[in-house]
DNA sequence: ACTATATACTTTGTTTCACTAGGTATCAAG
DNA sequence: CTTGATACCTAGTGAAACAAAGTATATAGT
């Protein structure tokens, strides 16, 4: 039984990066803070979890890297959403949503009224 | 990349039946079906997956089962919430509302108010 | 009596993802 | 020349949901 937070968290990376990648191409290291700023510090994720997730992102063709020399400092990793990466963003959001209304109607106690017959 | 749904779900099981469990006693099998009307079918769970979950619940004292005999039919594990499964349930539930907010902020585009300094 | 179906609980093994805990490399400041 | 910040990468671990079995009882159909 661990935390309910890193459960959650489960599949909702992806759908988070994509939205913040959706406003404008960001580098790794920056998603990190922007992810922690948008959620008033309450997702903290470490870079062994963002990398991996943005891999993943790539292999599925829905970001694209492109290598960023800055005039100071190490080299960025810029990723930026693809055409394929903004239809799952929508759906992803879609199904987000749907998922969540699903979760209050239940913990509210209400029946939804009469489906699945 | 798996289907968001099933990732979603981690975590949320736990407080979904625990949440069910608050309004009545309830025994396995008929979780099942009671999680998938509730859900208006979203929310169709095996019982490879159910009952596993049960019994962490039972480990951490958040139900206690009890062995009922219908007058015919097979006998059954009959659930009851104890109060620290309340307690947990109120817990979750507050988690629940708190990261699902912060999602939606996200995916709504705002920069929460300066927090996080 | 035999078979199928529905009910009801259990267990084993697999997969996925987030995480821990490291690592490499560059540059600025002291 | 060492420390710290930036920036990316990787191997190994663990927990949860799942698929796919199995066991047992009772009812219905033939």
């Amino acid at each position: 039984m661990e935390s309910l937070e890193r459960e959650l968290r489960r599949g909702t990376l992806e759908l988070l990066l994509l939205r913040i990648l959706a406003d404008e191409p960001t580098y790794g290291y920056e998603l990190l803070s922007r992810l922690g700023k948008r959620s008033s510090g309450r997702f903290h994720i470490k870079e062994g979890t963002l990398y991996p997730v943005l891999y993943r992102l790539e292999d599925a063709g829905l970001v694209v890297p492109e290598w960023n020399q800055p005039a100071r400092g190490a080299a960025r990793k810029v990723y930026r959403l693809t055409a394929a990466g903004e239809e799952r963003l929508v759906e992803l959001t879609t199904e987000w949503r749907g998922f969540s209304a699903a979760i209050d109607t239940i913990l509210s106690g209400q029946e939804p009224e009469e489906e699945e017959r």
